[in-house]
DNA sequence: GTGAAAAATGAAAAAACTTTTCAATTTTCG
DNA sequence: CGAAAATTGAAAAGTTTTTTCATTTTTCAC
């Protein structure tokens, strides 16, 4: 992720530093709230107008994504480039990118139904986590 | 939704049937803040806390659900019971749901991928409606 | 219908979350 | 290094959502 913000031209500061840390550390998507926690512990000053800034520079290099769970809409998790979409744990909620969404035939069947060209979509799976299965 | 509403045991309240009709006539989804104008117009005492109250019991009924979209999740669009999704249009905001949502297979994919016993799913399309199709 | 109990309401306050502002600091690059 | 540009963070402002609680409305048994 450092990588890639600097090729797309934003400096290397220890703030983003520490939110990308805290981002990649965390396995379930972290709030705005959990990265400045998170982040302070790798840069004290950090300030949570950066980690809002930063996630929204990160959100437009489609580094990061934001979940969308019954709580709340308002935690990120890692995304790498390409399309893919999230799988939650209902469990421990960690969540885990998939790629290979074969979803085209969704997409036509909708399209005859409803009349609209389709463009895009949004897709987020729920489920159990292996780890999370073997404990019960 | 009214019939539905008062078959679950709750009152049938001026409040609750101008923050349903207020629904009902959106074509777009509405915020809680939308709700409370338009339910205005309908039972001019009404407040944002009932609104926001009678969006829980509907969405928990089911009969209305969330629309996660750019620019935020915090409007809500009628959904005939059962499974099914909203298609959005990007130009008028149009939703409408469709049913039909064959993706068992790309569950499966995932599944396979990723280790995770997958329950349930978030799926919205987005693209343009017929009406602003036609105006292109 | 009537009246008591239960449910629901809405104003206001509190809490939570996000964005804006701006002076100061940090980073970049010649 | 040193100037210019970018970034930062505290605090203030703005939004949105939730909680509280006294009052009003609805329901239901009679």
């Amino acid at each position: 992720m450092l990588r890639a913000l600097s090729e797309a031209g934003f400096s290397d500061t220890r703030a983003r530093r520490a939110v990308v840390q805290a981002l990649s550390e965390s396995r379930t998507g972290a709030t705005p709230a959990d990265l400045l926690t998170r982040g302070r512990s790798l840069h004290a000053g950090l300030g949570q107008v950066t980690v809002y800034r930063t996630l929204e520079i990160l959100e437009h290099l489609g580094l990061v994504r934001k979940l969308h769970q019954e709580d709340g809409c308002s935690s990120y998790a890692t995304s790498s480039a390409g399309h893919a979409h999230h799988v939650i744990c209902r469990t421990c909620r960690a969540a885990v990118e998939f790629e290979g969404c074969r979803i085209e035939e969704v997409l036509h069947e909708a399209s005859a139904r409803t009349g609209y060209k389709v463009e895009s979509h949004f897709l987020e799976l729920f489920g159990v986590c292996p780890a999370c299965r073997r404990k019960k």
